[in-house]
DNA sequence: ATACTTAATCGTAATATTGCGATTAATTAA
DNA sequence: TTAATTAATCGCAATATTACGATTAAGTAT
């Protein structure tokens, strides 16, 4: 099947799966830690950067932007790349909620 | 092709983006999420709380034990699953370090 | 030993993902 | 206008993922 059963799982489930899922690839951690330290955004460096094509790239920085990890502003025939603020914070809290709810009082086995 | 270029990315950036991939899955999050409310740790009640077969769950408890994240000790005839303390905290951290990196002062468009 | 329970694994089908080259669309430069 | 640059999209091929039923393996109970 390949598909996944989305509506069995609660919205906040699925909220973080989502989210998860977009983080579960090396080049789109290097795209994100890239624009997290280039104070610049620039984008069309990403094909240098990365070891992948124009195109490949363009297809992960759509999965990026899907989920609103960032934006792209059009600058005349190029296009500057940002960290969404929001949406950073809100998957930092996201994550963070499920890491946190577990007290190592729970420990058993 | 379906196949990442893992050996192009730093092990960080891969490290990283295994342990997103296991949480990239709905099914996989609710499982974390159970194991973290429920302190008796019992296992097959996931079979009854998922919307999934007993086969499908096996396979996503694999995935979650091939990172780390949860261990499972026999019992009998059954199996408990636990998180596995250890890994839960550095998944923690290695997340955390994603996003603090990034800080506000940063924005650019 | 036989039956029962539990969970892992196998085999298979359907769909998703990754990656690339080629093309397209839109802007800028000449 | 024409050429050049940039990034998105299309079409495809290869591989991965998801899911299930059936089977297997291993322990318990009778």
């Amino acid at each position: 099947m390949g598909v996944t059963k989305t509506e069995e799982f609660t919205q906040e489930q699925n909220a973080l799966a989502v989210l998860a899922k977009v983080l579960g690839h090396p080049a789109r951690i290097a795209i994100l830690q890239y624009l997290i330290s280039s104070k610049s955004c620039i984008t069309g460096n990403l094909v240098e950067l990365l070891p992948l094509s124009q195109s490949t790239i363009s297809q992960h920085l759509k999965e990026l932007k899907s989920v609103g990890l960032i934006k792209g502003t059009i600058e005349g025939t190029s296009v500057c790349y940002c960290i969404n603020v929001e949406m950073w914070e809100q998957a930092n809290n996201m994550l963070n909620q499920l890491f946190e709810h577990y007290r190592i009082e729970n420990k058993c086995c």
